[in-house]
RNA sequence: GUCUCCUUCGUCUAGUGGUUAGGACACCGGGUUUUCAUCCCGGCAACAGGGGUUCGACUCCCCUAGGAGAUGCCA
């Protein structure tokens, strides 16, 4: 039988992650296997569904290059694929389980559930949950609810267990299983576990590939495919994704949707290699990976059990490598979005910028980890610098005149940069240097700082000739009419 | 509280009875260099603890400890 898994988000929040990891495995495991891959929608909670988190599961699944085989915009013969759109569906099987004895019409209202729970919190009671007050109930109580919601008969009795491909067999007490959880809310939509259960049988889901924060509610999934007579399809729980300080993942510890990596200039490529890497991994040597190969190479085996901090500093990593993987025309594209959103070039690029770009790209390629740092890092290339402050232009251990001393040479040695090349344009400084009996470096950073406007910058020669004789010239000039003004 | 799962350098991990316990990130040195970055070289650093099993345990079993997750008309 071939293989089917699925990805079955809920709609309530930004793509974090977590999910993308999830979605990432299953996605694997079936193009590995060669298997279909399909997307559901459990968008079964009223409350919090949020239309723009729907979009940016597409948005972000597209972004990675993640395709679905089946589900919403592409279909399926098994949909819809959507589970605000099968609520009949729903229905029907719990009133199917009410008839066969097998569930029951609970009418307790929340604030009864809520009493209930106070008071175990308060007495400190070993129990937690309902205390089935409805499971044996002949008629509707006078003061129940108005609309009922259906629960589960959780045996009291027995144990129930499943396997799970990468824990084995987990076996639980069926007095240990959450008392009689809901199937059917009042609001007449399923719960995940209802909505979860008939869906992955109808769909033909084989593999259950999902964080292990659901493991607890594991014996109750095979609980409910008992009760439908149906067999449960295989488990696998991925090891969870934590933060630093080894909780689940959350925004505490930084960004944790993928939209906000998107916007700070992480490659998809990157993200993908290092998520592939959290809880798997291929052998003892071998880090990179594209989508293509992990396509091929992903095997459940590999899997780890154990939970897994989640490391920015590798991930920018992994980002400053594959940025400098980029072809140069690839770069280019990449980074202009970024430069018209700072406004540091116009919306959309003007040619000449664009060529300015080109020629700075090979400067800027290993100096970036983020492309969001193209802005900063390519500025003064692009716009007119304030005239930085006096202290940046002074080197350590020198004064202002000192400053305008070397800058005043350089202006003069510049006079003719456009004959020279970088090579000896070094040249041509490094004699001075020596002849005017200054370090190399003094003579430099007052130049770089007066043209760049930082202390930090691309290579200070290829640098000047990107920017042209003319603004060179008259940046140096303003620093000099600056570092003259100063008593010493 | 109860239940379940987990446990190799700070982090991600390799390892399936016999290894100087390997790699990567981070960190710390050094080199290249006009700054920054890249790159290169080197270093630091781990089998949670205790019992077994065995000629021999990181590898198998048990216990303890620690961590995490679940315990909702959220998923």
């Amino acid at each position: 039988m071939s293989v089917r898994v699925r990805y079955a988000p809920s709609p309530t929040g930004l793509q974090h992650i977590g999910g993308v990891r999830t979605a990432l495995f299953n996605y694997l495991f079936a193009r590995s296997q060669g298997g279909s891959f399909i997307l559901r929608i459990e968008d079964t909670d009223q409350e919090r569904y949020s239309e723009e988190a729907l979009q940016d599961l597409y948005d972000t699944l597209n972004w990675f290059g993640i395709t679905w085989d089946e589900g919403p915009l592409v279909g399926g013969d098994l949909g819809p694929y959507v589970q605000s759109q099968r609520l009949e569906l729903y229905k029907g099987y719990a009133e199917e389980l009410v008839r066969k004895g097998l569930a029951y019409y609970c009418y307790c209202t929340t604030e009864r559930l809520e009493q209930v729970r106070a008071q175990q919190d308060k007495t400190k009671s070993s129990f937690k949950g309902y205390d089935r007050r409805c499971r044996d109930l002949d008629a509707p109580p006078e003061d129940g609810a108005a609309q009922p919601v259906v629960r589960l008969k959780v045996p009291i009795e027995g144990k129930t267990s499943f396997t799970d491909l990468l824990m084995g067999t987990i076996t639980r007490k069926n007095s240990d299983v959450n008392p009689d959880p809901v199937l059917l809310k009042s609001d007449g939509y399923p719960t995940y576990h209802l909505a979860n259960v008939v869906d992955d049988h109808l769909m033909g889901i084989t593999h259950i590939m999902r964080a292990q924060e659901w493991i607890p509610s594991g014996p109750l999934h095979v609980l409910l495919y008992e009760a439908f007579g149906w067999d449960p399809p295989l488990y696998c729980h991925l090891p969870m994704v934590m933060g630093k300080d080894g909780q689940k993942l959350s925004k505490r510890h930084g960004s944790t949707a993928v939209r906000d990596f998107r916007t700070k200039g992480y490659l998809s490529e990157a993200m993908i290699n290092y998520i592939s890497l959290l809880g798997w991994s291929y052998d003892d040597q071998r880090e990179f990976f594209t989508l293509q190969e992990l396509k091929e190479l992903f095997t459940l085996e590999k899997l780890n059990k154990a939970p897994g901090v989640f490391d920015y500093k590798k991930l920018e990593w992994f980002n400053g490598q594959y940025i400098r993987k980029c072809s140069d025309a690839q770069l280019t594209e990449l980074l202009l979005p970024f430069l018209e959103e700072q406004q540091v070039v116009d919306n959309p690029v003007t040619q000449e910028q664009f060529d300015i770009l080109a020629s700075a790209l090979p400067l800027i390629k290993q100096r970036l980890h983020l492309l969001q740092d193209v802005g900063e890092m390519t500025r003064f290339l692009f716009q007119e610098i304030p005239v930085p402050p006096a202290d940046q232009l002074i080197p350590k251990k020198h004064t202002a005149k000192d400053a305008s001393r070397v800058l005043k040479r350089s202006l003069e040695l510049l006079e003719d940069m456009d004959q020279y090349s970088v090579e000896q344009l070094e040249e041509l400084f490094k004699a001075e240097s020596e002849s005017m009996g200054v370090k190399l470096g003094a003579m430099l950073m007052p130049l770089r700082v007066a043209v760049t406007g930082s202390r930090i910058s691309p290579p200070l020669f290829e640098s000047l000739k990107l920017l042209g004789l003319k603004r060179t010239l008259s940046r140096i000039e303003a620093a000099v009419r600056l570092l003259d003004t100063i008593e010493e």
